[in-house]
DNA sequence: CTCCGGGCTG
DNA sequence: CAGCCAGGAG
């Protein structure tokens, strides 16, 4: 019953996706945590797809915790920003993330309403699949026209399900599209919630989800995007003191972390933790903040084999 | 904690 | 070719 159709926030942009290399998995944007005054709702043309899949837009100038004034604030974990900083230049080398790739144009020409609900879409689609097979997914639901809450709700199931295949778990997620995009006709007028809640209740949107689509659909900066690799790598760093899961990783590094790393500090470790800071051998040894990290050389080696592909990975850029 | 349903790794 | 991957639901 969320009454919250209409959102305050600003304009929301395209998702998800993309990129030629190999192991790339994230399809996040990284945009810039604006602020937003909530009278300019007034929805000009939408962010340059662009600018978003440049660099990553996290600061450069260190701001000490400009944050909020939350009493539950703890002190953030020294060297942070230098750590940062050393994650973004690795990253630096590998190509952007692009959204939409193969329909770019073709997502600009959608109301923002009609984007938000696409972003969504292609969000939960892209959840446990790899970029590339997410990719296909989505163009082929668009050249279906089958991106908007109306259409998918008339489709066949199993056509959805054929269309998305073979995007992790096809068949959930074509049940999962079915139901959002009544939910989204009867609760919300055929847009998405636009609070975590709202997004929460949705079939197949959790914590990981529903953040993202937060940043990107609303531009509403609520909490940090934590997947397995935020997760990872923030207990590698000792951001965190060995918090069990993504949801307990989220909450202790909201507890320090400055908002405006909050939206780009998924992208930024996603990257990072599939070439380097990798769940099993990671590559300490091509890791510039190695000396940094107090997990650094704890864990076994990569393979020979291994090292040299990443570091011809490193060199081709 | 297991299942989901493929792809990818070793 | 066996087993792992990864977010969410039951």
């Amino acid at each position: 019953m969320a009454s919250s159709d209409h959102n305050p926030k600003s304009e929301p942009d395209t998702h998800v996706v993309a990129t030629k290399k190999r192991p790339r998995k994230p399809q996040f944007i990284t945009q810039k945590t604006v602020k937003l005054e909530p009278q300019d709702q007034k929805l000009t043309s939408p962010p340059d797809i662009e600018e978003f899949a440049s660099k990553t837009p996290t600061q450069t100038k260190f701001k000490p915790v400009s944050n909020d004034n939350d009493k539950s604030r703890v002190n953030p974990p020294s060297n942070w920003v230098k750590v940062l900083e050393g994650i973004r230049e690795m990253r630096s080398l590998e190509d952007p993330p692009v959204f939409f790739k193969g329909c770019e144009e073709a997502v600009k020409t959608l109301t923002p309403q009609e984007r938000r609900f696409a972003v969504l879409i292609s969000s939960l689609l892209s959840s446990q699949t790899k970029d590339h097979i997410n990719h296909g997914a989505v163009q082929r639901l668009h050249d279906k026209n089958l991106l908007k809450p109306e259409t998918i709700d008339d489709a066949e199931e199993s056509t959805i399900k054929d269309l998305i295949y073979p995007v992790g778990f096809y068949t959930r997620k074509a049940s999962y599209m079915k139901r959002i995009a009544r939910i989204s006709i009867s609760n919300y007028h055929g847009d998405i919630p636009s609070t975590l809640e709202g997004l929460l209740s949705l079939p197949g949107i959790g914590p990981k989800m529903a953040h993202l689509v937060m940043h990107v659909a609303w531009n509403n900066v609520e909490g940090i995007c934590v997947d397995t690799h935020v997760h990872r790598i923030s207990n590698r760093l000792g951001w965190v003191t060995q918090t069990k899961t993504p949801e307990q990783t989220r909450e202790a590094l909201q507890k320090w972390l400055p908002k405006e790393e909050w939206a780009p500090i998924n992208p930024l470790l996603v990257g990072f933790g599939q070439t380097i800071c990798t769940p099993l051998r990671p590559s300490c040894g091509l890791c510039s903040i190695n000396g940094l990290c107090p997990s650094a050389f704890q864990e076994a080696t990569p393979t020979p084999k291994k090292m040299s592909r990443i570091k011809n990975k490193f060199s081709e850029s």
